[in-house]
RNA sequence: GGCGCGGUAGCCAAGUGGUAAGGCCGAGGUCUGCAAAACCUCUAUGCGCCGGUUCAAUUCCGGCCCGCGCCUCCA
């Protein structure tokens, strides 16, 4: 069955399209903006990826590996990047390294299928595309040069232009529009034009190319436009991210695009909401904003937090609490130690869980089909097999055994207190034993009896 | 002001024109010397408010209130 999706351009839901099983060169062409690497990545940044993650995992399960193609760009030069790049005294390539390693550090611990390295464009490795659209866009008369040497695409010449976010229906607010129009208003000829192209400026230092309209770096949106055409082509199956992008940068990159290559830009639009935290937005002001490793440090596993990012429909605004996490952490136990009791080496004939990929394939429902595949599990292990188990865990990208929690060694005189009960259980001295337990309680560890034996765990907060 | 998303139990969160999935927490119980785990049972006459349509609305329509997001380089 065909994966169907909320398209944010037609605001319905559409099928995906199904690509052609006998035309190996027809591939589902699928291109998810990504994130700007000057800093830690959020959890918010998290959220979308972590969407488009399962997205990418049910296409996979649909029509097999060798038929989706996944890009993800990297941008890694920009006003951020730059200022970020000056404030430490290192180059553009140093900083955006150093924070591209650690996206994909995160990206791995939560579980997110690895990128192949020629779908996970950086802009600048794109530099000659990017200008040869804006070549397009000048000779078309999409595009003008100001007179600093900034090339903007002009909005006029685009009829079609605010169809995705319905720009024309909106009024922009006074404070917003004085904020734009201060910027670089004097060179622009219209407020809604946007830069393709940035003269340089002494800020920028190095970080500039040539271009037949001087030296210079790529507007924003330029770049998502290039590269999808280079990867995947002309015309692509779904272009996703998150709703803060819908406008402007999505309703520019088709602006841009389609003005270029006159041809569609992408078929399909999908939008996930934002993550709040706390019920806001997050911020450094607030003091709710967090970075998966703030949420390591506060005992979460990443796991967990994978759960806690898809516990709400992608298209809801979802509150993220740390009581999210726990409860992510109990559910994600329940779902171990629902597997281990499964019967191994099971068929997958029945397909118990089946429907729940039907779920997720209705709008990406995770909250709904993670309902659908508790209710199965409170029936027990009954008609259930592993492998139908195991294929709704893999769209979900939830990795059961990377769940475990770390066995913290305990220190030596843990140990020895332990072993000490331990010896004086076995002598039914409970007296002693509760004694010893008391103390490792206060020492913040658990002693876990077992028939055979004992297992140590540090208490949990 | 415009555009958009939403308001369902203590918290989180699906869903449907026919009388409310699921998770967490909590309570009671079974079982273990204790503790933990596991297992069983229970937890919204109610789905923001007010009208309307209907045999029947949380679900459709209208109005209102409230929250959040975006409004030109934020995922």
């Amino acid at each position: 069955m065909a994966i169907k999706l909320f398209d944010s351009f037609s605001r319905e839901i559409r099928e995906l399209r199904n690509p052609d099983p006998n035309n190996p060169a027809d591939v589902f062409s699928f291109y998810n903006c990504g994130l700007t690497v000057y800093a830690s990545a959020h959890i918010g940044n998290f959220r979308t990826f972590v969407i488009n993650d399962v997205l990418r995992r049910l296409l996979i399960l649909e029509h097999g590996a060798g038929k989706v193609r996944y890009v993800r760009n990297l941008t890694d030069v920009d006003d951020k990047t730059i200022a970020r790049a000056r404030e430490e005294g290192r180059t553009l390539a140093e900083v955006t390294k150093e924070w591209t390693d650690k996206f994909h550090a995160d990206c791995d611990k939560l579980n997110c299928l690895p990128m192949e390295a020629k779908f996970e464009p950086r802009a600048t490795s794109y530099i000659k595309e990017q200008v040869d659209m804006i070549d397009v866009l000048m000779k078309k008369g999409n595009a003008y040069r100001a007179p600093d040497g900034s090339v903007y695409f002009k909005v006029s010449s685009f009829d079609h232009y605010g169809e995705l976010s319905r720009v024309k229906e909106r009024e922009l607010k006074l404070g917003s529009a004085l904020k734009t129009m201060a910027a670089d208003a004097d060179e622009k000829d219209d407020v809604s034009d946007f830069a393709l192209w940035k003269a340089h400026k002494d800020e920028d230092g190095v970080n500039s190319w040539d271009s037949p309209w001087g030296r210079g770096r790529p507007g924003w949106h330029i770049e998502c436009s290039a590269m999808s055409k280079a990867l995947l082509g002309t015309t692509i199956d779904l272009h996703t991210g998150a709703v803060d992008l819908l406008f402007p940068h999505h309703e520019n990159e088709i602006a841009q695009s389609e003005c270029c290559n006159g041809q569609q830009f992408s078929r399909h639009w999908y939008h996930n909401e934002h993550l709040l935290v706390d019920g806001k937005k997050m911020s450094k002001s607030l003091g709710n904003y967090y970075t998966l490793d703030d949420l390591l440090a506060k005992g979460a596993s990443p796991m967990a937090v994978r759960y806690a990012l898809l516990s709400g429909h992608p298209r809801k605004q979802l509150n993220f609490t740390l009581d999210s996490l726990h409860a992510a952490e109990s559910a994600i136990k329940t779902l171990r130690e629902y597997r281990a009791t499964l019967p191994a080496g099971t068929t997958g004939a029945h397909d118990t869980f089946g429907h729940v990929l039907a779920i997720l394939q209705d709008d990406l429902n995770v909250p709904g089909a993670l309902g659908a595949v508790f209710t199965l599990v409170n029936r027990k292990a009954g008609e259930a097999d592993l492998a139908s188990f195991d294929r709704v865990m893999f769209a979900l990208g939830l990795d059961l055994k990377a769940a475990e929690p770390a066995k913290a060694s305990a220190p030596a005189n843990i140990t020895a207190l332990a072993e000490k009960r331990w010896a004086a259980k076995a002598a039914k001295d409970f007296a002693s034993a509760d004694a010893l337990r008391k103390e490792l309680t206060a020492a913040g560890w658990s002693m876990l009896d077992r028939k055979d034996g004992y297992s140590l765990e540090p208490l949990k907060k």
